[in-house]
DNA sequence: ATAGACCTTAAAGTATGGTTTAAGTCAAGA
DNA sequence: TCTTGACTTAAACCATACTTTAAGGTCTAT
């Protein structure tokens, strides 16, 4: 008999809102209807949701997730295709923990600056301590374009 | 004399439009303008768009960066609530970098699965082998909330 | 048979973080 | 003097990812 949204909601924890809304990006396949027009979620509906759930925690943006959805549903043909869209995911993921890592740093020394001010009770001592607002790249100007020297 | 906004941008890569929007916004103190109304950004508003560009970084929203900037201007009696700001938004970026280590292992599982499957040419054959779609949270019921049990 | 719960759709609304446009001011160079 | 380029403002627009609303259909229990 299948699932019902409510099910699917309580299962996935992915508001109903959010998947009719799926469904209408084409995101997942249309699911089937009862004789009321009710959607009746199949299992392979569920391993779709959890391949949209992982594509979406690592940041792949709905049409790119409804590329990939679209590959899925025309069989082994386009696996090597599928594969290849899995590897620049992969690859843009590692490139955002390692932003976010060299963020972290920044804010960590922004956190070191204001222990030192707040012991010091004076942003003016902690300036001249601790200057943590120094720009880690430096900008130049080429050819009318601004870059990044890191 | 100081910077103009060209002058900004090329230093910061921040755009013109966005200068002038976080300066609506009020992250950025009004800025002092000529007697012709062009803005003339000092070293002081530079470091401030240096703080700016850190906590947005770490994904610290604009209206919280704000608040934030307002606390700076209002001098040495407001370091205690920004250094437990910073301490805050340290501890969210380091919960973000951790669930996005957490994703990238779904999705390294992922593409193991799809080396298999492009390995043996067949889908169904991949996932008699592999089954990378099983959830790695159980969802449960309670008190009509669906909650996660990692 | 009527209320209430739960489902449907299409369309409009929301939040975030900007960007673009329109209309105008001003200074410098041909 | 006129044009060009850089600046100004306010307001409109955009993209992303949903959520909410309005209007209506259907099942179930009283």
């Amino acid at each position: 008999m299948g699932y019902s949204i409510r099910q699917v909601v309580q299962l996935t924890g992915i508001p109903a809102s959010t998947l009719r809304f799926y469904e209408a990006k084409g995101l997942l396949a249309p699911v089937g209807r009862n004789c009321n027009g009710v959607r009746e979620y199949t299992d392979a509906d569920l391993e779709r949701l959890g391949s949209i759930t992982c594509l979406k925690n690592t940041r792949m943006p709905i049409e790119e997730i409804r590329r990939f959805m679209e590959l899925c549903g025309q069989g082994d043909g386009t696996l090597q295709k599928r594969r290849e869209m899995v590897r620049a995911q992969q690859a843009a993921l590692e490139k955002r923990i390692y932003e976010l890592q060299q963020y972290k740093e920044h804010i960590d020394s922004k956190l070191r600056y204001y222990d030192i001010a707040c012991a010091s009770g004076s942003e003016a001592e902690a300036k001249r301590r601790y200057c943590c607002e120094k720009p880690k790249v430096k900008r130049v100007t080429v050819e009318n374009k601004s870059i990044e020297i890191v």
